[in-house]
DNA sequence: TGTACATCAGTGAACGCGCGTTCACTGATGTAC
DNA sequence: TGTACATCAGTGAACGCGCGTTCACTGATGTAC
């Protein structure tokens, strides 16, 4: 039986649910993520959210899930594209900084150790993001524009732009920042930096 | 009137409950963190801790001052010593990686984004963290051992440590990897790819 | 088209839980004389 | 040295709260005939 859209009691009560709780995660924070507060946030009563996620850690897991993908698909388009392997290299950096900027709460969410194995979908969307990545530094090894090992280069590359994405997101950077065009240049200043570690004795 | 180190009733709880806290802290996250578990791994009543702590915020504050304190305390440490400036940045870098890994939940504890701001002190710590970095920066670019905005490469220098040890911590980096030496090693490698993109056009 | 029925999304009361915090207390430690 | 007193760290009962989860229910939607 095919379900109309939005034509069930709610419609589509498991979307908006999720949607909710995002919100509430942008708002307060996974801590104070709690069922009966995004019940609340969706307009309904406390106990029908369990019509749709068998208890609290399913919708968890689903935001997870959501999440992951949602980050893959972005490094992904980012990767496609004109230009240099080593320019393609700077937008997935690029795109993961801003990835984090523009949804903040999801991007904590990947990587709050106590989620960590929780969903399989998860793991493999993760995977999937890092293969972004790693193909495009193999991409900049092969046509010379890098030399070292992919291994290494990617895990730099990973940690500078991570690292630079938690600053701005949940560090000190935060107080000194309008946000926007200088994070923008901030990510460019750092991934050129990077670049010129890439390719050591000048290419 | 001084008070013996170890002889008032319970001798000295609030170092006590400080220790259990970042014992739970450790264990199940700052989200589990407690008063009442606090007092119970204190072996002590739950209304003990109030004799110390106005409240749960004022325990959780001075945990933020105490971590604050001891990172910049190994970052001076690291900081001083022998070598090019170079090599003492790469050693500052080190010593965050190694703190993080060995006060993982003290290291997390100081990036949440819910407790900035909440402690002066911790700020002034903070501060006194990024300055040491900073003073290393400058020093290499006073010496020539690298060149560019003494701003941007301490961004880029801190967002690659940054970036390593929380994906060490908290990222899929805690997977494949045993501890100890391998993360020396990526600390190694990944400094030293840092190190070449000071100082574009080798010196 | 109508009627009887099945399905199932959402309701609201109820449960037990651990929490933060308050309070009157107890009893050990330190002080004045 | 002894005695009366003040201080104050720790106790245990009690409070109100929001939480996750369960349950019998209601009522709208879809289906068979």
């Amino acid at each position: 039986v095919a379900r109309p859209s939005d034509g069930y009691h709610h419609g589509d009560l498991r979307r908006a649910l999720l949607q909710a709780a995002f919100q509430v995660l942008d708002e307060s924070g996974l801590d104070r993520l709690s069922l009966r507060e995004v019940a609340r946030r969706a307009g309904v009563s406390h106990a029908a959210p369990y019509h749709h996620f068998a208890d609290k850690a399913a919708l968890v897991t689903a935001l997870v899930d959501a999440g992951f993908e949602q980050l893959a698909e972005s490094l992904s388009a980012a990767a496609s594209g004109p230009g240099t392997n080593l320019e393609r290299l700077g937008r997935i950096g690029g795109a993961y900084v801003s990835f984090a900027i523009e949804n903040p709460a999801t991007f904590r969410l990947l990587f709050r150790p106590e989620l960590r194995g929780t969903t399989p979908a998860a793991g493999d969307s993760g995977q999937a993001a890092y293969a972004v990545l790693l193909e495009a530094v193999r991409a900049c090894l092969a046509s010379r524009e890098a030399v070292g090992d992919s291994r290494a280069l990617s895990l730099t590359a990973w940690s500078t732009v991570h690292g630079l994405a938690t600053l701005l997101l949940d560090g000190p950077l935060h107080d000194h920042l309008a946000p926007g065009e200088l994070s923008d240049s901030l990510a460019r200043n750092v991934t050129s930096v990077l670049a010129v570690g890439f390719m050591p004795r000048g290419g």
